[in-house]
RNA sequence: GGGGCGGUAGCUCAAUUGGUUAGAGUCCCGGACUGUCGAUCCGGUGGUUGCGGGUUCGAGUCCCGUCCGCCUCGCCA
């Protein structure tokens, strides 16, 4: 830490850091400022406080044989959080050293202190490492949370990641440019945030949900390799791992295919790992969406272990259980089955009654299940059911005695859906899951769009300017709009790169073509009204000679989360909103004055009362 | 919009089946103490049990509503 000394009162000129003082420096005159992390007073004549900075703890004593009576009477008054500077002498303890310290060897003896700012009594204590206060507590004093050695640390891994970013793209070509945060609205995608347009009353702006537009624009000027921390905004509802802004590590690059792309941003995770935790990621391994869904119901699979699923409905046609065959008379009806290693022992009744009601949650119906006996027969549960399947299927799956099983049968959609989840439960329940392991995959050949029975329309299922893969091409152009057979076989040139099962990267190859734009719009039910209304600007940069060209975006959020080992997106973020998009430090959102609103054109309706 | 959990002293928590004056640790205040490092010891202050109704002789506890927080489905890429 480097401070300027001039200009500043002596008193808080400060010669060292909290985290810097050892035996080499016994002797030296020394003057450190901080906080009073906390303070031991043995009457008059002995107080030690341990002086807290953003570097670490440092042991201070004022003691009556060194030190005049005023000096400690002003010691005596000092309490938690109260910001102070002292000057002294460096020497070894008296007292023995400290292990817990980095400074644990040596103390600095006060021979002045100054009172740079009493505190009040703080609603919690920084310094506690147990019992933290609740969270809500936490986010309304953030500024005495963040005095936490823990969050100063995920603090400082976030700068990191951000500084990492800039300085691995920029060596390899990618400059940084900033994109508007006053945006157009545009259809498609999660629900805006709006701000009214004062110079033109009745017209709105939109935060942007990420600079994609902008950066396709970029391509198309010529930048070839584009990167930005890019705050992006999304008002829908929140979770753990949802803010509703948030920020992304975004790239998009020039004459790139879809290996170019992941080239680099591999050659990116790596050094984030290795930098930030000396963890050399290999080779990422790729996945087809299809096999995702297929073995692990999820299109962000955690393959820090096993427990996949398998397809058994030819098994399951020959049976005459009604749950198994009414599913598989369903339009795309499946039945699919996990095996779970000595889960007959480990998962009693109690517990699989409890994983069938809580698949409900996700559309299932419940989860029949059946454990293997030692002959390998089918005991308890819908084993009796299914009798005749039972060798086919406990070679089919691999089963062994003692193994439990737990079956979907739905829909492909449902049944993937409820099993992948219940796939995640269990390992966590079983406590299947390496902590200390990091598996990363690529999915790819996502399809291009979705068909949604409710709306009757397909959506895309990235984004409307994702590429189909170069070998579609020609197919989809072709493609007729009302043969959604076809169009569902569609495989875009997307790709989404996932860490124990969380999403931390998704980008494409991006459309050039504006044939190909013009048929996915036609596609989403996009008029070619709409589309020029919309988009008009990007339609027509696409035709002034576009470059081929693709990218991604990293969740900063959820890559600091990782490494800084929490499951809180708040966490990792200094000011973050509850769940209700409130700020409780500076109470945000809140009402503004009417004239305010008048000013923009802008009235508030009656809130409906419940 | 739906489901679940929670809200008791500044903080972390306890309070039996609905039962007397709602307790403990910590913080804070006062006192003692020269080698602590979660200092120790003695004493003390501190309560609209989130809020509003209801049931009851009696409610922190039961019921209804509401607010706030967290988790989650839908939503979101």
């Amino acid at each position: 830490m480097t401070t300027p000394t001039v200009d500043r009162p002596a008193a808080y000129r400060r010669t060292h850091h909290c985290n810097e003082l050892r035996l080499d420096h016994s002797g030296a005159t020394v003057t450190l400022a901080g906080w009073v992390n906390s303070y031991r007073d043995h009457g008059t004549g002995l107080v030690f406080i341990d002086l807290r900075d953003r570097e670490g703890l440092t042991q201070v004593v004022f003691d009556k044989a060194d030190a005049s009576d005023e000096l400690l009477s002003a010691a005596d008054k000092l309490r938690s959080e109260d910001v102070i500077a002292v000057s002294g002498t460096v020497r070894k303890r008296d007292g023995g050293p400290n292990p817990k310290l980095a400074t644990g060897e040596v103390e600095v003896v006060a021979s002045t202190l100054s009172v740079l700012n009493k505190a009040k009594t703080p609603p919690f204590q920084p310094s506690e490492t147990e019992g933290l206060p609740n969270e809500e507590l936490r986010l309304k004093y953030r500024y005495l949370d963040l005095r936490r050695p823990k969050m100063q640390k995920i603090l400082r891994t976030r700068h990191r990641v951000t500084k990492l970013a800039r300085d691995y793209f920029d060596e390899n070509g990618f400059i940084e440019v900033e994109t508007p945060i006053l945006c157009k609205s545009t259809p498609e995608g999660a629900r805006d945030f709006l701000v009214p347009s004062r110079l033109t009353p009745g017209e709105w702006y939109a935060l942007p949900q990420s600079p994609q537009l902008f950066k396709q624009i970029l391509m198309v000027s010529g930048a070839d390799r584009y990167l930005q921390i890019a705050k992006c905004f999304r008002d829908e509802d929140l979770r753990a791992d949802r803010q509703p802004e948030f920020t992304q590590i975004d790239l998009e690059m020039s004459f790139v295919t879809r290996e170019d792309v992941i080239e680099v941003m591999e050659g990116f995770v790596r050094r984030l790992w290795g930098d930030v935790l000396g963890y050399e990621v290999p080779t990422v391994q790729r996945m087809t969406y299809r096999e995702a869904m297929d073995d692990y119901g999820i299109d962000r699979p955690d393959l820090r272990y096993d427990l996949k699923l398998h397809d058994i409905s030819d098994l399951a046609a020959k049976t005459d259980f009604k749950v198994f065959t009414g599913a598989l008379g369903k339009e795309r009806g499946v039945v699919k089955v996990i095996c779970v290693p000595g889960g007959a022992e480990k998962l009693t009744r109690k517990i699989t009654d409890g994983y069938s009601e809580w698949v409900k949650t996700f559309g299932a119906g419940g989860v029949p299940t059946t454990k293997v006996g030692v002959d390998g027969s089918l005991e308890a549960g819908i084993g009796k059911f299914i009798d005749s399947i039972a060798k086919d299927l406990v070679e089919r799956v691999g089963a062994k005695p003692g193994d439990q099983l737990f079956f979907g049968a739905d829909t492909y959609a449902t049944c993937s859906k409820a099993l992948g989840e219940l796939r995640q439960k269990i390992a966590r329940d079983m406590g299947m899951i390496d902590e200390s392991k990091w598996a990363f995959v690529w999915v790819e050949d996502f399809p291009m769009f979705e068909y949604d029975e409710e709306t009757k329309r397909f959506y895309a299922m990235h984004h409307p300017f994702t590429a189909p893969n170069p070998d579609q091409v020609e197919a989809f152009l072709a493609a007729d709009p009302g043969d959604r057979e076809t169009i569902e076989g569609i495989v875009s040139a997307g790709y989404d790169i996932v860490c124990n099962g969380s999403e931390i990267g998704g980008g494409s190859i991006r459309i050039h073509d504006s044939r190909v734009q013009t048929k996915v719009f036609e596609l989403l039910g996009i008029s070619p009204q709409e589309a020029k209304e919309k988009f008009s600007f990007l339609m027509d940069a696409l035709q002034f000679g576009a470059p081929p060209h693709g990218g991604i975006a990293f969740g900063l959020d959820r890559l600091v989360m990782h490494l800084a080992g929490t499951d809180n997106i708040r966490d990792v973020i200094a000011f973050p909103k509850t769940q209700t998009g409130a700020d409780v430090m500076s109470d945000a959102p809140s009402a503004v004055d009417e004239t305010q609103l008048a000013e923009l054109f802008v009235k508030n309706l009656p809130v409906p009362t419940k």
